[in-house]
DNA sequence: TCAATAGTGTCTGTTAGACATTATGGA
DNA sequence: TCCATAATGTCTAACAGACACTATTGA
């Protein structure tokens, strides 16, 4: 599954399905080839098959066999998420389409457990990996990425509490660019940094339990 | 991976490997079979061939394909994380044992990935999966749970924050028992709450991020 | 009595979020 | 000029962690 920030959500790329399905779209899929080397080597040739370039970062969201009727009649398939930087594939072409994992074309049934695993799997790792950073162009506005952290959350986050997070946490250095979009004030550009202070130790978050 | 709380560590149980296999010890696993109906179906199965009964919690941790020499000549393999609670296979027999999972016996290296991975995803899923009291019996002290909670995240917690952060989220409740255990003053015993304050919208933390 | 563990109250430094204000461009 | 967005300073309530203390048992 290929997501890439577009408006305020979070879009998921489907190509067109074969002749002859049921449904009209499905995910970029393929069977594992012995050039691929591993599950990840497949998912990159199959991500590479629907994109202008590899994914800026890739994931195992786990292996699904319930409900039949996957596209190919295979017993199991093995979920990937992929980050695609915004503005990667802004023009799919015909075969392809970004759309919103709130409104997604109706999809096999395990393709639909796939979107679901693969965009909790998301969230939940939001803290522990880059993903936010893989969503955005090398240089970007701290606004920037302070939606893409909303839309992946999935709800508004407090401006001036993100931006003291981020630099107490020196995730981010500034570039000497500036960019100006429409009206306002243009933005400063910044870039990911190279971490130097250790990761706190984790204290419980009992509030998050369900 | 079938995991426990024995002493102060995580402990993972090792079943033996058939004669002529170059380790001794491995995972407990199984083919899965058409009775099992789903993935989940088989791990439980595999487990309760281990254990006197099913796992008080169990989710999938990937699937692995890299590295040959997994005890069945498998081309993929899909791993489980399942929590025992403690106590409940204290004597495993001749043909299984508990392992610290920090000084495990040398396993096939399909299996040494799982088991990181395994380990890694139960850390990740502590604040969002009740799995810290999967692993210990329904009525515990708090101190044990914490005791838990430290085994899971690797490092001492504050007793009274802990406490505090417990009751505060409601999710755990008195009952009218005391344990006494050797010297010191008893303990009360609580049970898991149902939880009914929702949860609290996440904010971002910077400072996990590697 | 001592040792060990359970459980709680208070204090303090840190921080998330609210609010307000300044800065800087485009329309 | 007005408006929209960027960026930052200040305040406050909440909270994590430190510390100290009481409570209650077995040895």
């Amino acid at each position: 599954m290929l997501v890439t920030p577009l408006d305020r959500h979070l879009a998921v790329l489907l190509v067109r399905a074969p002749e002859g399905s049921i449904e009209r779209w499905t995910l970029p899929w393929g069977v594992p080839q012995a050039s691929d080397g591993t599950l990840e080597g497949t998912a990159v040739r199959v991500a590479r098959g629907a994109l202008p370039s590899t994914p800026a970062w890739l994931e195992q969201a786990g292996a699904f066999a319930d409900g039949r009727r996957h596209p190919g009649e295979v017993d199991l398939s093995v979920g990937f998420v992929g980050a695609v930087p915004v503005g990667t594939l802004s023009s799919p072409g015909e075969d392809a389409a970004w759309f919103p994992v709130s409104e997604l074309q109706p999809l096999a049934p395990r393709q639909r457990a796939i979107v679901s695993a693969a965009a909790e799997g998301l969230r939940v790792r939001l803290d522990y990996a880059p993903v936010a950073f893989r969503l955005l162009p090398p240089a970007f506005t701290l606004s920037d990425l302070q939606r893409v952290y909303e839309i992946l959350l999935g709800h508004r986050l407090h401006k001036a509490s993100f931006r003291r997070a981020l630099h107490g946490a020196a995730l981010v250095e500034p570039t000497d660019e500036w960019r100006s979009e429409g009206r306002g004030r243009p933005a400063q550009l910044f870039r990911q940094a190279v971490k130097r202070r250790r990761p706190r130790r984790r204290t419980v978050r009992f509030d998050l339990l369900p």
